[in-house]
Parts: C-alpha cells; structure tokens; sequence
DNA sequence: CAGAGATATTCCTCTTTGCGTATATCCGTG
DNA sequence: CACGGATATACGCAAAGAGGAATATCTCTG
C-alpha cells in the first residue's frame, strides 16, 4: 500500500520540513543543511529515506545533488502535500523555514543551486569557500 | 507538534482500516475484530494507539466500548480523514471493510451496538453465545 | 459473590527508526 | 593523480513500534 509508505515519511518533523521546502522550489542538500541547521548526515538520511519512497527526485548538478518533489507524483502524494500545505501554512517552524530559505536564496541569481557554486563560477558569492584554501 | 503524531497514528494499515471505518460510523471492539479478521490483542492495542494521540474517543455501553471519532477533531484531523478517504474511495482492501461492516451490521437493529448485545436483550441475534452456557 | 464475556494491559521478541561518528564515494581543480 | 568539497553509506546504539501469549479488569447475570 503506497498511502502507508507516504504517511511513514511524514511522520517526521525533518522529512515534513524538507517537503515543505521543496513545494516550493528545488533545492540542494547544502541549502537544507543552512534552514534547517541540521548536520549533514542527518539531512542526508532523511533525503535518502524520501528518495527510497519515491517522495523526492534527485538530479546532480556539478558537484552538488538537487532535490525536488517528483515530476510525476502519485495522486496519494499530490493530496497529501496539497493536506500538508493546507495544515502548515501557520506553523512557526515552517513558516521560519521558509523565510530562511528566501534568505539564504538571495545570494542565488540563477535558476537553480548557482549560489553553492563558488568553484566554478563566481567566488564572490561565497567567500567563505574561497577564502578556505590557507 | 501535533500534525505529526497524525501522520504516526496514519502510518499503519490496521489503523487506517480502523479510522476509514470509523469515518462512516461508530463501532465497538468486536466489530473490528470480525471485519478486520484480526486477534483481539491486535485490535485492542491499536485502537489504544489512536485514543492516546486522540483520534479517537470512546464511551461504554453496557459490557462493550464504542469507539467514534471525536466530537471535536483537531484542523489537522479533520484535514487528513478527508485526504485519507479520497485516497482511498477505490481501495480495495477498504472497499471490502465496508462491505464487511454493512453485512456485520446487518442484524443491528438499533442505532449503536445494539447487535452486540445478546446477553441484555435478544438472544436470537448471535446464537453461538447464547448457547455457550454449557 | 462466582462465572462468563468483552476489552485492556503486561511481558517478551523482533523489526524499524533516528541519530551520531567515522568513512567512503563522487566531482571538479590543479 | 592528489586534494578538497559535497554528499552518501556503514556501523553502533537507543528508542519506538508491532505482534503474540498470557493475564488482568470491568460488567452483566444468576
């Protein structure tokens, strides 16, 4: 039953935050690390967990892995993100997610994750990565 | 956060047989017992489960207990027990427990649990307790 | 109050889950 | 190819969850 596979990634507060985020827009591990400030293998296991569930896709980009919610979603999915919107829209966690992300964004010009490429693009974005090489 | 012990009661397939039957009506214990075709421990302790994360409420009648849904579901309640029937109008496990629930309630003539009460009123109902006496 | 039926609880076991530390892998750069 | 950064995986551990067997509790009846 796949509806129990949705409800079991949702019954966590870091999965749910993560999917919030993602109803928005795509974003890169190093972006989830930075809102939510969680450690990376935290992130990275609930990431995991979301993709073995087909709840989350992934696509590399340089060195970095995009995540976004599946091109084509099941309909259990679909409802159930639209329920959770509908249930979070005045949380204060999630609402704090989302104004972090705006945040953490604003470095960002292009369409994707352009602000987590300081090697191959503009070192100006992130300074503390280019300034790291002592 | 309360959304969440939601989405932990949801994320069991006894459970949600339990809530999708509880949406159409209240029952009491053995009525999950023969529908389900589960043990009674099975059926007991999640129905227990749900109660503690108040998804469910119960009152005694008589020597049984019926359990409902609340009077007063919380907005995340009420959220997902509408998502969770239109992700599962064409489910055919939950299809057949209503099948099973509208025949298990066949010989109920009043409007509660009246059909499990063969000890108080009439005994014809369920014969096998009746002539258990021996 | 004894007995029977309905339901809940306790104990035990096995599996799953969540988290952290450490380590591996993959990618781009030099 | 060596290195560093980004991300994933392996391992160990504690806690939660699910199921069954046995037992307790509650209620009604006689």
């Amino acid at each position: 039953m796949k509806l129990i596979e949705v409800y079991k990634c949702l019954c966590d507060e870091t999965r749910l935050r993560i999917l919030l985020l993602l109803s928005h827009r795509p974003l890169c591990v190093c972006h989830f690390q930075e809102i939510l400030s969680a450690p990376q293998v935290k992130i990275s296991k609930h990431l995991a967990y979301l993709r073995e569930h087909a709840l989350v896709e992934t696509r590399r980009e340089g060195a970095w892995i995009v995540y976004s919610l599946p091109a084509k979603p099941s309909p259990e999915l679909t409802a159930n993100m639209k329920c959770l919107q509908d249930c979070c829209r005045e949380n204060v966690v999630f609402t704090a997610d989302l104004r972090r992300m705006t945040k953490a964004l604003a470095n960002c010009t292009g369409p994707l994750a352009e602000c987590c490429q300081p090697k191959t693009k503009s070192k100006a974005v992130t300074p503390k990565r280019s300034t790291a090489g002592a």
